[in-house]
DNA sequence: CTCCCGATAT
DNA sequence: ATATCAGGAG
C-alpha cells in the first residue's frame, strides 16, 4: 500500500462504502433468477460476458432447463448450442452439466450454504460461490471479486493486488462484515455505469474525492 | 502461466 | 483492429 495506516484505510472505505450506498441504495445483483439454482448457472455463465447477454440466454435456457434435475440430464449439444453466445461455451456447458449432476447426487438438487462446498463443484471458484451466497441465501461469505471490483479497488488504492482472492482479503480487512454483500453489488454497479474500464466518467462520478486518479488503469 | 470464446464498444 | 465483458481449470 503506501504509507497510510490501516486505520486511515478503513476510514476511508467506510467513506468508499457510504458514498455508494448513497448513491445506489437499491442496487442489486442483474442476473435474472428465480432460485438459487438459476443464480449458480446465471453467475457460471457470466464469465468474460455481459450480464445483459446472460440474461437472454437464461430466460430461453429456464423455460424448458429450470432445475438441476433437468440440466443433469441435458444432452450436452443441446446445452452447448442453448449457450453459445455467451462465450466459452464449450467449457460452461460441461461445467454446469457436471455440476448439477453433482447437486442432484450429494445435495438434492439443492444448493448447498457452504463456501467450502460451493467451490468443489465444477466451474464454481470463489467468486461465483460468494455471488450466490450472498445474494440467493444472504450469507456474508466474502466479497465477490470480479473485473469491476478488482479495476476500481486499484483505482481507489484500497488495494495493490492484482490476483482476485488476495483483493478480497485486502478488502475484507477494510469493510465491515455487514456491508460486504451490498458493497460488490453497488461497486459492479458503479463499475458497469461511470468508472468503466476504457473510458471512466471521473466527471461524474461520486467516489471522486476518495480517488487518487494516478494513471487511470 | 495458458486456454477457453462470442458479442459489443471504441 | 483491439479491448473488454459479474472467471475457472489445468
Amino acid at each position: 500500500m503506501d504509507s497510510s495506516t490501516l486505520a486511515d484505510q478503513k476510514r476511508r472505505a467506510r467513506r468508499i462504502v457510504r458514498a455508494l450506498k448513497k448513491a445506489y441504495p437499491d442496487a442489486t445483483c442483474a442476473l435474472r433468477h428465480e432460485t438459487p439454482l438459476q443464480l449458480l448457472v446465471a453467475t457460471i455463465l457470466s464469465a468474460q460476458c455481459t450480464d445483459e447477454r446472460v440474461n437472454q440466454v437464461t430466460e430461453k435456457l429456464f423455460q424448458k432447463y429450470s432445475t438441476a434435475e433437468d440440466l443433469a440430464r441435458i444432452p450436452l449439444t443441446r446445452l452447448e448450442k442453448l449457450i453459445q453466445s455467451t462465450g466459452f461455451f464449450r467449457n460452461k456447458a460441461k461445467n454446469i452439466k457436471a455440476c448439477c449432476q453433482t447437486l442432484v447426487e450429494r445435495y438434492d438438487g439443492q444448493v448447498p450454504r457452504k463456501l467450502a462446498e460451493l467451490v468443489e463443484l465444477p466451474g464454481v471458484g470463489r467468486k461465483t460461490a460468494n455471488v450466490v451466497l450472498g445474494t440467493a441465501y444472504g450469507i456474508a461469505s466474502g466479497i465477490v471479486v470480479d473485473t469491476h471490483v478488482a479495476r476500481i479497488c486499484r483505482r481507489l488504492g484500497l488495494t495493490d493486488q492484482t490476483d482476485a482472492v488476495k483483493i478480497e482479503r485486502d478488502l475484507m480487512e477494510l469493510i465491515p462484515k455487514s456491508e460486504w454483500i451490498d458493497f460488490s453489488h453497488r461497486l459492479i454497479h458503479h463499475g458497469r455505469q461511470v468508472c468503466k474500464a476504457r473510458r471512466p466518467l471521473c466527471d461524474q462520478c461520486v467516489l471522486e474525492p476518495e480517488c487518487p486518479r494516478i494513471g487511470v488503469g
